[in-house]
DNA sequence: TGTCTTATTGCATTCGAATGCAAATGTCAT
DNA sequence: ATGACATTTGCATTCGAATGCAATAAGACA
C-alpha cells in the first residue's frame, strides 16, 4: 500500500496550507479511477479516524456536530457512501428482504409486487426479487437466501412444511401473503377466501341459480383449493351436489378453456364460479365468442380476487375483490415488526373481500 | 432438525475435551441456536483450514479430490453455504444485478419483469428490485447501488445523462431497455418504434383512413414521444397535418379518457392511434361503450406493443408486437457480457416489431 | 536412494465498516 | 485550582471468505 504510506505523510504537512497539493494527486481527466471510495480515504482527507467517519453515518452515536458536519462535506466531496457489503457483514443487518413469488402472480396481479416493493423501500430496505416458475425452483432460491443474509422475506409462493422449518433455523422472520401453513405456525396475511366465496355463492343462489359448474385452480395452490371447498360446501349446504368441477391454472386461457369443458359437460349451465378473476375473464370471453352467451342474461360467471383488468368495461366482473393495498401494508409491517423484535408474536391476519357487483352475474 | 442439534454436541466433545465446553454451551433442545454456520466451523469438523474449505466451493481451485469430498460432504452436514456478502467484500464479485423499472411499466408488462429475472437466475445472478414510481426516486435507488456493489443493472425506467454518468463513474456495466440515452454511448435493447409505427401508420392510411387522432404518452416518456413522432411523420408524409393529439400515462383510464377527448375534438374521427397497447384497450373499450362505435367497422384504433390483455378476444387490438422474450434476453446476454469482460464494446440492439392485425383496425 | 516436479495444503493478509474500551479533551462546581 | 463528570475521539478487533505465497507431501525419474 504505497498509496497510504504516502498521503500520510502528507496529511502531515498540510495542516498548515500544503492541502491543495495533497487533495488532487490524481491526473484531472481520469474521472473516479481506480478502487471505491472507502471510509478511510474519507477520514484521511478529513484529518479524522475511520470510527469517526462511521459513526457520521450512523444515527445517534458519539460524535461532535462540528467534525460531523466537516465529514460528511469531505463525504460528499469524494462521493462516499457505506459499503453496504461491509456493514452487512460486521454489523449483521443488511436492510435486505428477499421477496418470493411466482411468475405466475406476478403476471396476474403486479400490483402486489409493486406495492409491496413500494412499501419496503419506503422503509428503506432493499429487495431481492425471486419470481419462481417451478415448485422445484423454491430451494435454490431459499439458498440463496441464507447467503445473502436477508433480514426477512416474504413470500407469496408455495412452500414445504421443511421450507418453513428452515426460516425457523435459520432465523430468518418470513411473512406469507395470500398462504397459510397447514401445519407450522407462521406469520401470514391473506384475504378470507372462505367467506367471500361463500357471499358470492350465497347470492348467486339467492338469485335462483341451480346449475354450477366451478373453474379450480391448481391442486397445489392454496388459495385455489380453499375458494373450490368453500364455494361447495355452500352449494351442499342449499342442497346442490355433483356440482362439475375443472381445473386451469389461473390464466385467461385456461379460463376459457374451462368453460369450454363445463359446457360440454352441462350445456343448461346457469351460473360458473371460476376461483379468479383471470380465469373469470376468460370465461367470460369464451361464453359471448364460442357460445354466443350474453351475460349476465344467459349466464352467471363470478370472479374472486379483483385484479386490474376485472373492471374494464368489456368484464366488469362479479367479484370479491382483495384489498391489496391493506393486505401490502400489513404483511410490510408485520416483517418489519418481527424483524425489529425476535420475539414478536406470529400472528396470521385475514383480510375480509369486498364484493363488487360488477355485471357478469345476477346476484339476489 | 434434531438430528444437527444432537450430534454437534457428541462431535464437538470428542476433539480434545476442552474444546468440547466451549462449542456446544446450548442446550440441545434449541435447533441451531446463535451464529450461523462459517467456513471455520466446517473447517474444524473436517480437520482441515479455512482456505481448503473456500477452495472446495470456488470452480477450478486447487484442492484434492478426496479432500474435496470430505469437506462438501461435512458442510452438507452442517447446513453450511459460503456467505454473500463476505464473498462480495473481499472478491469484488456480488453475483447481483439490479432492476430498475416503473411500477407503471411493471404494471402493464409483468412479463419484462418476471424474463428479466428468470434469464438473470437462470446465469446464477440475484436481482435487487427498485420499482420507482416517481423520477425523483431515481437518484435514492443509485445511491443504493452504489452500495451494494452490484455487479451491473438493467433499467427500464428513464435516467439523465448525468445518472447515466454515474455508472461509468462506478464502474457499474448498465444496459437500458426500450430506452436509448439522448446524449451518451449507453448499451441499450429497444424495439424500433419508428419503423413500426410507420409501418402500422401506412396500413392504416393505405385502407383509407384520412381523420386521424393520436393518444401520446406522457412527455418524458422514450418510446411514447418516439412513436408520436413516428406516426406523426409518417402521416405528414400522406399529406396529413394538424392531427389531433391528447396525452395518457399509458394506462387503460387514460385511453378512455383520450379517445373521449379526441371525439370531443373531431366527432367524424376515422382511426385512432394509441402509442400503447393498454391506452388501445381503454380507448376501445371508451369507444363502444360511451359512443356506441363497432370496431372496426366505424372507427379503427390500433396500439402498439403487445401487452397480454391485447391478444384477448373482446379486444385483438391491431398492434405492434415487441418480442420480450428476445429482446429480455439480448439486454441479459449484453449485461453479462459486459460484466465478464470490462471493456466489451457498448452496443445498441434494435429488434423489429411484429404486426398483429388483430380485429381493433381496418388495415389496408 | 536422491533430486526434481507437481499437486495439496496452510498461513497470513485482505476487503470495509462497526464498536467496546480507554484516552483525551472540555465543562462545571466547589 | 482541583476533582467530578460528560463529551469526543482513536485504537484495535471483529465479521467471513478469498488468495498469494511458502511449506509440505507425493510421485517421477535417473
Amino acid at each position: 500500500m504505497a498509496r497510504q504510506g504516502r498521503t500520510r505523510k502528507e496529511t502531515g504537512a498540510e495542516e498548515t496550507g500544503a492541502t491543495g497539493a495533497a487533495a488532487s494527486p490524481r491526473p484531472a481527466n481520469t474521472p473516479r479511477t481506480g478502487r471505491r471510495v472507502t471510509s478511510y480515504d474519507v477520514a484521511r482527507e478529513a484529518g479524522v479516524s475511520q470510527s469517526a467517519v462511521s459513526r457520521c453515518f450512523a444515527a445517534g452515536a458519539s460524535i461532535a456536530p462540528a467534525t460531523r458536519e466537516r465529514v460528511l462535506e469531505v463525504a460528499r466531496r469524494l462521493g462516499y457512501a457505506p459499503n453496504a457489503l461491509a456493514q452487512g457483514l460486521i454489523s449483521g443487518r443488511t436492510n435486505l428482504v428477499a421477496l418470493l413469488i411466482t411468475s405466475l402472480t406476478n403476471r396476474n396481479y403486479p400490483e402486489v409486487l409493486a406495492e409491496l416493493t413500494r412499501r419496503l423501500t419506503d422503509r428503506d430496505i432493499r429487495v431481492l426479487l425471486f419470481t419462481l416458475n417451478a415448485e422445484s425452483e423454491v430451494d435454490s432460491a431459499l439458498d440463496q437466501l441464507w447467503r445473502h443474509s436477508v433480514d426477512g422475506a416474504i413470500s407469496a409462493a408455495h412452500l414445504s412444511d421443511d421450507q418453513l422449518r428452515l426460516f425457523a433455523q435459520h432465523r430468518v422472520p418470513l411473512v406469507l401473503y395470500n398462504r397459510v401453513a397447514d401445519g407450522m405456525p407462521a406469520a401470514s396475511v391473506s384475504c378470507d377466501s372462505v367467506a367471500g366465496e361463500r357471499e358470492l355463492v350465497g347470492r348467486l343462489l339467492a338469485a335462483g341459480h341451480r346449475r354450477f359448474g366451478i373453474v379450480a385452480g391448481p391442486e397445489d395452490s392454496y388459495v385455489g383449493e380453499d375458494r373450490r371447498r368453500a364455494a361447495l360446501a355452500r352449494l351442499e349446504e342449499a342442497g346442490i351436489t355433483g356440482v362439475p368441477v375443472v381445473r386451469g391454472d389461473f390464466s385467461y386461457e385456461s379460463g376459457a378453456e374451462g368453460l369450454q369443458a363445463l359446457m360440454a359437460q352441462d350445456g343448461k349451465l346457469e351460473a360458473v364460479i371460476c376461483v379468479n378473476d383471470m380465469m373469470a375473464i376468460g370465461a367470460i370471453d369464451a361464453a359471448r365468442d364460442r357460445f354466443g352467451r350474453t351475460l349476465p342474461d344467459d349466464l352467471s360467471i363470478v370472479g374472486f380476487d379483483g385484479s386490474g383488468p376485472a373492471s374494464w368495461s368489456s368484464y366488469r366482473v362479479t367479484s370479491i375483490r382483495q384489498p391489496v393495498r391493506r393486505m401490502t401494508e400489513a404483511a410490510v409491517s408485520m416483517l418489519v415488526e418481527r424483524i425489529e423484535d425476535e420475539k414478536a408474536t406470529v400472528e396470521r391476519r385475514l383480510f375480509a373481500g369486498e364484493l363488487i357487483e360488477g355485471r357478469s352475474a345476477r346476484l339476489g
